[in-house]
DNA sequence: GGGGATGTGTCGCTTATGCAACACATTCAG
DNA sequence: CTGAATGTGTTGCATAAGCGACACATCCCC
């Protein structure tokens, strides 16, 4: 692990900017939002806000990052194995991630959310099957990562379509067809 | 009015200190406060510590008197006449501040404090004097304001010691001394 | 079509904050 | 008494943040 320090300072500004944000979309829509408005209200200059991010678009891609990483509580089972567990622990935070984002008003932007979820997904998927198969192929774990990552995506997004059970339930219906594989030609 | 706009990062870094000197102070006496547990709880560094502050008893003065202003709620009334509505607020304000105080522990500090209460005391006394009286001798003014604050704060010393009636009743019943005077040889 | 108003990125310079190190004081255990 | 540990103030230098200005893009009203 490179262990690099990062400035207080920046820890900051990046914090007053991102809750700023996130208090500003509780009311208005993403396009609405503009870049001195965030510095207004994270009481920062807007030069300032260029130093730490591309454009607003790059904002909301960290912002929502981190927000999802919260939520995906990624400390509390980093050293798990993928168990039926952790599986429905992960798919229960994606819902609710959704959930939460869906009270925000992010319409037209559903697309660079979607891609921003699966991405961390997959930086997660792999890191669990890298720990666990230190010996196998770094290619294949990278694919089997990318299709946990759009699998488990894609089921939030049926089971936030129509929900009539729970999102563990959902989910570990179709665990052991994950764990043990679906035995083509039985 | 001299206007000067401070730095917002002055203003930031003030707060997070006196924020964790008064959080720091809920848990231990001021005595056992290091400057080291203060930055390390604003999570600045030390050197900027000595930037804004001479050492921790200006801070202690500083955070005191802040927290004092706030009680008073001066702007509220800064441009209120010295009634008797406005000094009983004024007595309310100085016995919570007192009682706040007495939840923490700053033994040793009594002398301190005192002298704190009363220059904010007094500041705020002339600044309303001298506005019903323009035409005044300013020294006269001066005089009555220390006058004022030794005497709102004397009180509110006897007072905190035994209170049998409410801060409201206890200094309205000398407000008409004050307002009509006492009086000499009549 | 023109032009004012507003937002966006970027720049050079100033100022505040971070950091590491220092000398000095105090405390406390051996 | 000694010396290790901890806190205090201070310094010089590195870096983040503030500020004002600029050119450019949009929008929208006349």
């Amino acid at each position: 692990m490179a262990e690099i320090k990062t400035d207080p300072r920046v820890i900051r500004t990046r914090k007053l900017i991102m809750d700023s944000f996130i208090a500003l979309s509780e009311g208005k829509e993403f396009k609405d939002i503009t870049v001195k408005d965030i510095t207004a209200e994270a009481m920062i200059n807007r030069a300032t806000f260029y130093y730490h991010f591309e454009d607003i678009y790059d904002l909301l891609e960290k912002a929502l990052s981190e927000v999802l990483l919260i939520n995906l509580d990624v400390e509390n089972y980093r050293n798990d194995e993928l168990t039926e567990e952790t599986f429905a622990k992960i798919f229960e935070a994606v819902t609710n991630f959704q959930k939460s984002l869906s009270n925000r008003c992010h319409r037209g932007y559903e697309d660079t959310i979607a891609r921003i979820i699966r991405e961390q997904l997959e930086v997660l998927f792999y890191k669990m099957l890298v720990r666990k198969n230190e010996d196998k192929e770094e290619r294949a774990l990278k694919t089997v990562a990318v299709m946990l990552s759009w699998g488990i995506y894609g089921a939030s997004v049926e089971w936030t379509r129509n929900s009539q059970v729970s999102p563990e339930e959902y989910i570990k219906a179709a665990v052991p067809y994950i764990e043990h594989g679906i035995h083509f030609n039985i």
